[in-house]
DNA sequence: TATAAATATTCACGAGAGGCGAATTTTAAC
DNA sequence: GTTAAAATTCGCCTCTCGTGAATATTTATA
């Protein structure tokens, strides 16, 4: 995992533990030590001292992440101004769409939907805070398609191109075709990649210097989003949205 | 800090580091060795470590909150199922009163909104995922109420009794009786004594075996919110989630 | 309730890792 | 293009982390 430099070991296994923890929904302490093949008095101290700090909590006898995550959490995502401005805009465009509106940022070479925007308040998008890989989403690909080859490249090494549905993209040339495609018509598409029964048209917003900011997507079921309908109204939106920070 | 047991000076200085990046909003290797007081090369490997984990990305040459702690923090934020089943009645009685309702839970004596519905949904509660002080605001009064008076102390120990507003609770004895005074009428009350212009009305929600799963609160400015309107409602949805949680 | 098993916590010690300062490289400022 | 500041690498020494054994506590079973 360590990509360059020095690693600090006893870090990375607290971090190691914090991971456990979230992968197990709650764990208790001999549990973490097998998982990781640690002594208890090991786990112990690092359980310790992340309890001090409030990244965990003890509940009877099992350890679940601390809400200094979500805490912590909320910083990372209103970190910019700019997410705001998103936010209102997505927030608006799903009312005139009735559709599912959902906000992306990128980072380590994965993608997480950061707000989502809906017409129905009552429900809350399932995949908010979820790492979504960037080839099988709309957003991610709206992204990688204003990337230089190099970088792509980077995120290829790394995370590969795991296959989620029999529609997911699987080779490399096959990708770098659908990024050409991509930024020939001007939006991404993602045709039941990453979800069986679930398409999304994407769009990805730029910085006043060039750079990416984050991706808009529209997502919901094949037989109820139409190309023709969406992509002007995201195309409008994305406007808009740059628009607006660029005159900040 | 330490509470007790063996704290490991690695893990706790790369927390403190998360820490200072959290405060300043971002920051240089520099100044965090600078405001820590460590040297530059240590701060370097603690930095790599976290960045490769993915808790801390780097801009340019400044280095923030990872997304990673958006990620888990989502997890903690519903690590529970009874949290959806208040989510959702919380929605409802914000339509119903037109008012804004918070959800917050405790831990480690301080307490934070992790759902807060509004019946204008363009706008998101500022307040979600900041901590707050037990003392000094209705859903804290609230879980307070229900506690023992030896957790309470415990509480104070820890957190002490900071003065937000001219109408903060500042005397143990004062707190003590307010808390009485809770018990007495079934709810809590936050007469601007955390914000000037706040006022808020709450209820601890508590689990089929006694103990406190979190606490809902009513808030709104003082010239709108009347006792006497709100307590029945928020009464009779506190009711219905203990009884959709006791029947699950 | 008593007994046994499993788990959690404490402790002292030795290996090895972390923290440091100096040297080098890179980035930013002028 | 020159200088200053900041970032990164490196090797060394000390102190800390990880460990297993011992003790205490919790949970399961009879």
């Amino acid at each position: 995992m360590p990509e360059h430099g020095r690693e600090l070991t006893t870090t990375a296994t607290s971090l190691r533990i914090v991971d456990v923890i979230n992968q197990l929904e709650g764990a208790r302490m001999s549990e973490i030590a097998a998982e990781l093949d640690l002594a208890n008095s090991t786990v112990h101290a690092h359980l310790t001292t992340l309890a001090n700090r409030e990244l965990v909590m003890k509940e009877g006898n099992e350890f679940h992440l601390g809400i200094k995550f979500f805490h912590l959490g909320e910083q990372a995502r209103h970190r910019k101004p700019e997410y705001e401005i998103v936010r209102r805009h997505a927030h608006e465009l799903s009312n005139r769409l009735n559709e599912e509106v959902a906000f992306a940022i990128t980072e380590h070479g994965r993608s997480v939907i950061i707000f989502d925007e809906n017409n129905d308040p009552a429900k809350e998008g399932f995949q908010v805070g979820r790492y979504f890989h960037m080839h099988n989403s709309a957003s991610g690909k709206a992204m990688l398609a204003e990337w230089s080859r190099e970088r792509v490249d980077e995120v290829l090494d790394r995370w590969g191109l795991p296959a989620e549905t029999e529609n997911t993209i699987q080779s490399t040339e096959e990708l770098y075709e659908e990024l050409e495609r991509t930024r020939d018509r001007g939006y991404s598409l993602n045709r039941q990649e990453a979800l069986e029964g679930l398409m999304a048209v994407g769009m990805a917003i730029t910085n006043p210097d060039g750079s990416v900011l984050g991706s808009l997507d529209v997502s919901g079921p094949p037989y109820r989003l139409s190309e023709e309908q969406i992509v002007p109204e995201l195309s409008e939106t994305v406007t808009q949205i740059e628009r607006e920070i660029e005159s900040r």
